[in-house]
DNA sequence: GTTTTTCTGCTACCAGGGTTACACAGAACG
DNA sequence: CGTTCTGTGTAACCCTGGTAGCAGAAAAAC
């Protein structure tokens, strides 16, 4: 999966796509199209906050654009996200599983395009195709490393070690030789946030890098000049790390 | 679930512990023989370490004991306690899910006793009885809870915050009222792992609050003597915080 | 009972990183 | 095309919470 966000054309050919899906990779023609029948589309503008109780109701896949899902301290207003979401991901797999509402919030970071059903008829139909599950339990075991990767790099790493392994892992995903520009489309703030930390942060660290020579960047990219270098500074990365 | 550990002794009533696990509740009583069938008895002794590497041959159902779940970082030496797993809980449900090994170790905090099976015979037992998504899904779903909301924890919130909902996390299962003496049998260090912080700053917020008289402590014993005052130190509690 | 190991309490120290604040650049929008 | 809004660069400040180290208490092992 990658950082970049796909253009939110409407004539999106869902089931490329869907066959593309970490989650609907295996499942054949017919299957898709009976699943499909159940689904509606729906869109979600840019920027758009929903809270898990609001959305709780229904499941989505995401087709285009990406979702920021995130816890929040109230008394602070700073958020961690523990997702960044992309096509082909499934929101909220929490709440699908056990029922329940999640305490989260799920933004829109690009303009959305995404197929949504009752989370009562997702449960009933995956409870009628056990061969979902072929995909469905996969998916989750990546959903729960991401979660615990992050959960231990926040108590064991500091803000340089994290930043680094953030961006060095959407460096697997993209172009893995070149020139290693990442256009990923996001702000300080939206990068602070992914590793729990805060802008000033974040910038600090870029700038400090910046004269190093170690990256370049600019508004929504970067660019890795040494990647020895960073690999370093994201030193001790966990063999399995998700790479979602 | 609570924090204490049973008693090991070696003629548990398998069937019985099994009915009230999370994941095995729903279960009939010749389905659960069938399954018992493809497990053996494996015990542990206290402190056993082991790598996700090594275990993660086998599926495992802790009967007895608790086990630490835990990452590491080989730099500093520090660990945090992603689960405390007990009784009823089976590990490792990521790799059983991707197949994946985990970067995690895995200890034993009492005496374990557990029942085992190979990874692939239990995935092909799951995919047998579809029957067994109705508890498991749900429980991987607390799971996720479980870490989405330390791992939100950790980047949200302080370290007096952290320790309070620790422990009053466990109020919640054991006894709701009466003077509330927790005994976790859990060194300061373990506690510390568990908030993802260290030894020395636990001792120092239990001194705080005993001097405050919020609580008292004592070896593996901890005595919560203003209950309101603790849930105040925890505030913004999250509604739909796991109980596990 | 005695020794050895593991826990606990406490202190001194200091640095990572969070808070606040402000000016400027670049997008977005009418 | 000017106004408005969002994102970026940077500085001063300082506090939480981590490191190091040690002495005594309590268990565990012998």
């Amino acid at each position: 999966m990658t950082l970049a966000c796909s253009p939110s054309q409407h004539a999106v050919d869902v089931k490329a796509l869907l066959h593309q899906s970490p989650l609907f990779a295996g499942l054949d023609d017919a299957v898709l199209d009976e699943m499909l029948s159940h689904f509606r589309r729906e869109t979600w503008k840019q920027g758009r906050q929903v809270t898990g109780q609001e959305s709780g109701q229904r499941f989505h896949i995401i087709l285009s654009g990406r979702l920021k899902m995130a816890q929040i301290n109230p008394e602070t207003g700073r958020m961690v996200t523990l997702f960044l979401l992309q096509p082909g991901d499934g929101f909220d797999v929490i709440s699908l599983l056990d029922g329940q509402p999640d305490p989260l919030i799920f933004e829109a970071r690009d303009d959305l395009l995404m197929l949504s059903t009752p989370m009562q008829e997702a449960r009933h139909w995956i409870e009628q195709h056990p061969a979902f599950n072929r995909s469905f339990l996969p998916y989750l075991g990546k959903q729960m490393r991401t979660l615990a990767n992050l959960a231990g790099d926040l108590a064991l790493h500091d803000t340089e070690t994290r930043l680094a392994r953030l961006i060095l892992r959407h460096v697997d995903d993209e172009q893995k030789s070149g020139p290693l520009r990442l256009t990923h489309n996001l702000s300080h703030e939206a990068l602070a946030e992914m590793i729990g930390s805060v802008r000033v942060v974040v910038n600090r660290q870029l700038q400090h890098w910046q004269r190093e020579g170690v990256v370049v960047t600019r508004r929504g990219e970067l660019i890795i000049k040494e990647l020895e270098a960073m690999l370093k500074k994201a030193m001790h990365f966990p063999k399995h790390t998700s790479h979602q």
